[in-house]
DNA sequence: GTCTATAAAGGGATAGAC
DNA sequence: GTCTATCCCTTTATAGAC
């Protein structure tokens, strides 16, 4: 399916093999990051620790010394590209006012979630879920979950100061975000080959906070009457 | 990684093999549907062909006739799951008032798109489609475009009748899809093993429509003013 | 812990008869 | 179009020396 060979040289990619040893932590960390190009590149079934090796260096049978097996690979893997998240999670950006954060957010989530290699992790621990469960939960709870709990607090926060009507700050931060995530993140899994403009997308993070904003400007209600 | 075998029997289940010959065309739509199983079950590059065609009955050479070879299978497949969803962009539930016909509308497409087979449509689609743009495109042009262009045009004949303020209908009709589809795709998409009930489904939709509505209701803008 | 070599199995695809 | 039998390659995982 894949022609997995450099289309311009038609090779793999130089393994980049220091023939220099390495420090077990140190390869450890090689085995991860080749791990990781190959199994977003091709897939889990479709990864061969074969390839894995030829990228990191070393030889196979390190790989199961490390990990134990290809399941332990991907979830190492996995558990890694948590702490990418979390950088975003930890410091939400700010602004001037209330609108200016939610636009700097929205800006800031767009671009994280769009990155071609967090893409392709989404493609590859969804594709796994239903297989692995386990890989899945930690993404989840470390991805969409975690900055819908951090967007909440946000939100919770504004509404303290009197800023927006949130009764229901985790809706609220579910809200904002599935708004914001739009059609862009659905285009870019399912590899259009039309890539928004930085433009287009500033446009469209304004359209979502200012129409969020007229929702739960004080005043009206953040949650239906019933 | 995962333990393809029926946990009660410890085998893979019946291959509901007949040994009555049928026709090519039954032949044909037998196999799509065992490859719809095993695709939807281990992946593309888990499945095996000779898994399918144990389901299906048959031999190899068969689905070697018919559909060219695997990629051929998976792109048969994914072109007649389109036609679930044509269904329900064909035939949009209306209700006695806008509101009504909203949430209607929402329920309807959740079910939809919550279905445990949908779902694994989906990830099956998105995994793949980085290395098969082909997929991605059919899957993302007949299901969530399409669907997006009929409620773009349910709400442009709301505000047509003057019950919506909607000066971009396929926006706005993005940011109502987008809120409905909500956590609860993303829960499904990553196997969550708490499942909404009806009535927080129900709840859910019932929020979305009525801020929704107060987002757009006539008199308020429906984009930024820039 | 790391290497080379190999085991053991399963995969996609085809040949050739009917 | 359909079958049986088979080719040939890749894969995961391990054995055993260092």
């Amino acid at each position: 399916m894949a022609p997995a060979t450099n289309p311009t040289t038609g090779e793999a990619p130089p393994p980049a093999r220091p023939r220099q040893r390495r420090t077990p932590a140190a390869q450890r960390q090689a085995i991860l990051q080749a791990a990781s190009d190959v199994f977003l590149e091709r897939g889990y079934a479709g990864a061969s620790i074969d390839a894995i090796v030829e990228r990191a260096g070393g030889s196979k049978a390190t790989v199961y010394a490390l990990f134990g097996n290809k399941e332990g690979l991907l979830t190492a893997l996995v558990s890694q590209g948590a702490e990418t998240l979390a950088a975003f999670v930890d410091a939400l950006p700010v602004g001037a006012s209330l609108e200016e954060s939610l636009r700097a957010i929205g800006r800031s989530y767009l671009d994280l979630i769009l990155q071609p290699r967090r893409v392709a992790l989404f493609r590859l621990v969804a594709g796994e879920s239903g297989r692995c469960p386990q890989i899945g939960d930690i993404f989840y709870r470390t991805g969409p979950q975690a900055v819908a709990l951090r967007v909440a607090e946000f939100l919770r926060a504004a509404a303290g100061r009197g800023q927006l009507e949130a009764p229901d700050p985790e809706r609220l931060a579910h809200f904002f975000i599935d708004a914001l995530r739009g059609d862009h993140h659905n285009l870019a899994l399912f590899n259009s080959t039309r890539t928004p403009t930085a433009a287009e997308m500033a446009r469209h993070v304004d359209f979502v906070v200012s129409t969020f904003l007229r929702c739960c400007a004080p005043g009206n209600a953040g949650t239906p009457s019933p």
